[in-house]
DNA sequence: CGTCCTATTGAACAGATTCAATTACCGTGG
DNA sequence: CCACGGTAATTGAATCTGTTCAATAGGACG
């Protein structure tokens, strides 16, 4: 199931190669030298999802941790009556565990052919407790997305469609720039439904709001799920109500 | 500053006196036996706050860590026009110190006279790593905001008005009950704007939608600033939705 | 008892939604 | 290579929920 092994020569750098795989990434095992990060290894094993295949659903025990090596996930909570909330997309490098209780508070699916990376529970969390920077690194992360969660209150309780879209494009491109990508242009692996859900808005709007970002020349679309943004301040005004145009 | 020490006989239950006063606690203490709680109590430094009166704002430095001990605070962020959202209220035996970075993420603003106890984030964070127990609980109670904002956002991106303050009655009400006082009422420490800013509504729409759920005979103003429920099952209903009157 | 501030209520308005129709894209097969 | 079919995205028009602006009522406090 794993792939082969890598050896390190040193202690890695907070972005490294990790668990097998060869991206880069921000998550937990960035702080471990590379024995720690090769034990580590051996508990997890590989697999793969296709398109809308779900990892697991809200409320499903939650006996496994992953980490996302390749591809991207929507995680989403439902209302009995159907509406959905998507609250955060995953893309490789990132970790799916942090919880309280053994339910998952959310599902998580596939956008695009992904390569997960699985951990029993109760081993990955002895192994965090025999290594603190692990555990401290866990903290970290949680403490980052809390803030991000926050960020996303402003956004859904108080911005209006457009500096949704406007941030919600930022964010993706913050993203690709960290992971060293050029932050010029956006992937969209996820639909517009997808977005409007993330958004607090409908589809419908989101095409709308797109469009007119579009006529704003703030940003081109090179394909359906690819944007090219044309006028980054231009966005950053845009994203926190700064209307100019 | 310190209240007199208070001395324990044995190691104490999760929710126990703690910080030198009289309040039940759920927050980070409460893992800790008696002689370490003694010690991090030894740490921290009580003063008060009046109503409306800053613990900081958005921004500043994050030199310090807080424990509530009495009365409440809300936590709100700002758009540079001056839209608000509030990303949470504390109530005595809240921690107020999970960040990654060195800067505030949001302001803490004193909603009633208040007691806080502040702790050198320095210090804070040494005891910490000299605390693996404590180190654990700090990762759940992050995990546990997490969840919560998770939450929050499914209430700002998909539900109604009237869903939204349903759903924010019964959060008042299960975090009564879980302190131990009668769920039936609900204290609202925060104005209606304050109310309309967690919930992503105005506070005309606030006085709106009590008056909506005060006609349903769901719940009752006992006063401004406290309402009994009158229909736990009614509201519940209304929270997610399923209307039914 | 009067003042000030908050909360409530009312009416017009606006932004986003809903429902419906059209267009664009993508993969398949001719 | 292009036509075809199905799905997703876009665009349009009517509607609706919540906002805005304005007026009234209610409490707290001197």
């Amino acid at each position: 199931m794993l792939a082969p092994a890598v050896r390190h020569q040193a202690p890695l750098a907070p972005n490294h190669a990790c668990f097998g795989c060869e991206v880069r990434t921000r998550a937990v095992c960035g702080v471990l030298d590379c024995d720690k990060l090769a034990d580590l290894r051996r508990l997890g094993s590989s697999f793969r999802l296709s398109p809308g295949q779900p990892l697991f659903h809200e409320g499903d025990p939650a006996s496994l941790v992953f980490t996302l090596t390749k591809g991207s996930l929507k995680l989403y909570k439902l209302l009995p009556d159907g509406r959905r909330q998507v609250t955060g997309f995953m893309y490789p490098g990132d970790f799916l565990g942090i919880s309280i209780d053994d339910e998952h508070a959310f599902t998580a699916e596939a956008l695009e052919q992904s390569v997960l990376c699985a951990f029993s529970r109760p081993r990955f969390d002895d192994f965090t407790e025999d290594n603190a920077e692990m555990e401290r690194e866990l903290y970290r992360l949680a403490a980052h997305e809390l803030a991000a969660a926050q960020q996303q209150m402003v956004l859904l309780g108080r911005k209006t469609a457009a500096e949704r879209f406007a941030t919600f494009l930022l964010m993706l491109a913050e993203r690709a720039e960290r992971i060293g990508a050029a932050a010029r242009f956006v992937d969209l692996p996820m639909s517009r439904s997808d977005i409007a859900d993330y958004l607090g808005l409908t589809k419908e709007t989101v095409s709308r709001v797109l469009a007119q970002l579009k006529k704003q020349r703030l940003i081109r679309l090179e394909a359906l799920d690819r944007i090219e943004i044309l006028d980054r301040e231009g966005l950053e005004a845009a994203a926190d109500g700064d209307l100019d145009g």
